[in-house]
DNA sequence: CTGAAAGCGCTTACAG
DNA sequence: CTGAAAGCGCTTACAG
């Protein structure tokens, strides 16, 4: 009677235990999946623990076992829809597995570290982080803790760390090409930062491209990956002499800013003055309001390989890092002047292909 | 020695105290807040932990202290930017103060409730639920364990749980007020769900608002929050023999739906053909695409109050739920016909009232 | 101020 | 199959 009548406190092993008329480690093993316990016993326990509304304690489980199931997440734009996806579609199929999430959303600006590393004192399983790179000292004491970290959408030098992304170059190419060949002959690219290197990607092989055919130069602007980051950048663009006529961004969510000044500061028609690409196909790039034709980067296959890595890591704590790339293709819309030739259709929508 | 190289195993207090000399009670209370410690002892407890490399383990403090400080916070509709907006808040608030998020998102159909019931195994502080409201028996689960629960922008006859709410009479009273006086004739109102309580008490303001003033019946759609079903039910609300002049939407994010549907298919005009009044104002709300009239419900405020809730809650167990509404305003722009009067322009928004 | 000891609620060899 | 016991890494009375 003692250990049940402990008031609002949530009931324990020992309780069920008691009132099953067993052990206690009978009790643990009856909650253990694989453990071995008779038939009848774990009957009369599962029964007492239903009759109390018993739930394992998971702190005190991991406690033992320093397995957390939790799997640390930090993200730093959670205003960009394709973010809040990756953070949907990665909830769900971790959920779907009986692991959980433990999130820090920054602002773009922040340094989402700090909060990260507190992360680690919650003996998290792993890291994953998406729109944000982690510092040297961070990707160090995940080592140091043995914690798998993978980026999503993000690239580092850092050893030991995993990434998953998109096709930046075979997009920014693709890209190129789809505007070269709808004529257009002034190009500018708007990046996410000078020091994101899929941002980098996307620019340097959009550029190759482009110069590639005598249609150089390309200018950039960086819009920080903020949507008033990319206005001031679209700003500066289409106030620049030789006005771009063709503008390829490092994110849907910075073309939805350029396509908003463009509009309703700059009274541009799109596609006859002026063409503007994204990148990654958010859901709301196929609403009319903006339509926009960009190169996809689906968040499901980014969140399933990211946590394939993931799984990879912890069973095997020698794997090396990986690194994945998921494929995308272009989505033609109505935000630029689509080529002649080339333009499939498939499925209900548009791609195009040199 | 032998404590120290445990491998790959992250230093525990035992390792800071051999290190340091001192005993591992010692330790802890270092790393305790207004514990009695020498100075002489802290520091040379400090500088251990420096040179380990140390951390203090959340999960073995939870287990004794009874509080993780973890917060689980589950979510239905996070593709939709007003609720990663609140999230988003949480997360900032929450983390300024030491806390951290459990994730649980959802798709708008799912039923939440399984997930979130291993929230509490997790044995977190308090449970926050947006855009998705608790059965019964997650209800009464909570309550037995002591922890508290907040909804925000939903709503319950559940007993025990306190609310964070727009206001929802309000809206519906000054939006009718405003297309009223803006010359409309035929309302419609595109509902979440028939259940939610919230969207509920918008429409019969805003219902009984019109027709006091003669110009009923107001018709009604569900979108289910959702964009699709916002676009289902403006597709069969414009095709209507009495197609309505003004609608009013439970959300942005269904109001966009609509301005799609709208425009794409029925090629009609906004403020001429038909008016469209969101509720939220979400960021996307003032972008050019949409430029989206609403009232607003601003999500930093939400985030505020529940975690105050939350607070009183926590500090005084006994504390009764709390009901509290924040305070939002019409937030005039291009979607709907302006009345003559009563507009005013603050901080370069333009706001009306009656 | 400090250390030894018990306890938080689990898991997991180890005997039987 | 089952129970007693040790241990996971902390916190916190209790003595001194």
């Amino acid at each position: 009677m003692r250990a049940r009548d402990r008031g609002k406190q949530p009931p324990t092993e020992s309780d069920i235990a008691e009132l099953a008329g067993v052990s206690q480690s009978a009790v643990s093993r009856a909650f253990t999946p694989g453990a071995s316990v008779a038939l009848e016993t774990r009957k009369k326990i599962l029964e007492a623990a239903q009759r109390l509304g018993y739930h394992p304690n998971l702190i005190a489980r991991s406690l033992s076992t320093k397995r957390s199931n939790i799997i640390g997440l930090a993200i730093s734009s959670l205003e960009n829809p394709f973010y809040a996806q990756v953070v949907k579609e990665l909830s769900e199929r971790l959920s779907a597995t009986g692991r959980h999430i433990l999130l820090f959303a920054a602002s773009p600006g922040e340094a989402a570290d700090p909060e990260v590393e507190t992360f680690l004192s919650y003996q998290i399983d792993a890291l994953i982080l998406t729109a944000t790179s982690p510092s040297k000292e961070l990707v160090q004491q995940c080592r140091k803790s043995g914690v798998p970290i993978v980026l999503i959408n993000r690239d580092t030098s850092l050893p030991g760390v995993s990434t998953v992304r998109g096709e930046n170059r075979r997009a920014g190419e693709i890209v190129a090409a789809f505007l070269v060949a709808g004529g257009h002959s002034r190009f500018a690219f708007i990046g996410g930062t000078k020091m994101s290197s899929v941002s980098r990607d996307r620019e340097a092989a959009f550029r190759a491209f482009v110069t590639t055919r005598g249609k150089g130069p390309v200018v950039t602007r960086y819009g920080n990956y903020t949507f008033e980051g990319a206005a001031a950048a679209t700003r500066s663009l289409l106030g620049l002499r030789r006005r771009p006529d063709a503008i390829f961004c490092a994110s849907d969510y910075m073309a939805f800013a350029a396509l908003d000044v463009a509009q309703r500061e700059f009274g541009l028609a799109l596609r006859t003055d002026l063409s503007i690409v994204g990148f990654d196909d958010v859901a709301e790039a196929r609403h009319a309001a903006y339509d926009l034709t960009t190169f996809s980067q689906p968040p499901a296959a980014l969140a399933r390989e990211a946590i394939a890595i993931i799984d990879n890591q912890i069973a095997n704590r020698r794997a090396r890092p990986e690194r994945r790339e998921v494929r995308g293709e272009l989505v033609v819309r109505g935000t630029a002047r689509v080529p002649k030739h080339g333009v499939v259709a498939v499925d209900g929508r548009k791609t195009w292909s040199p």
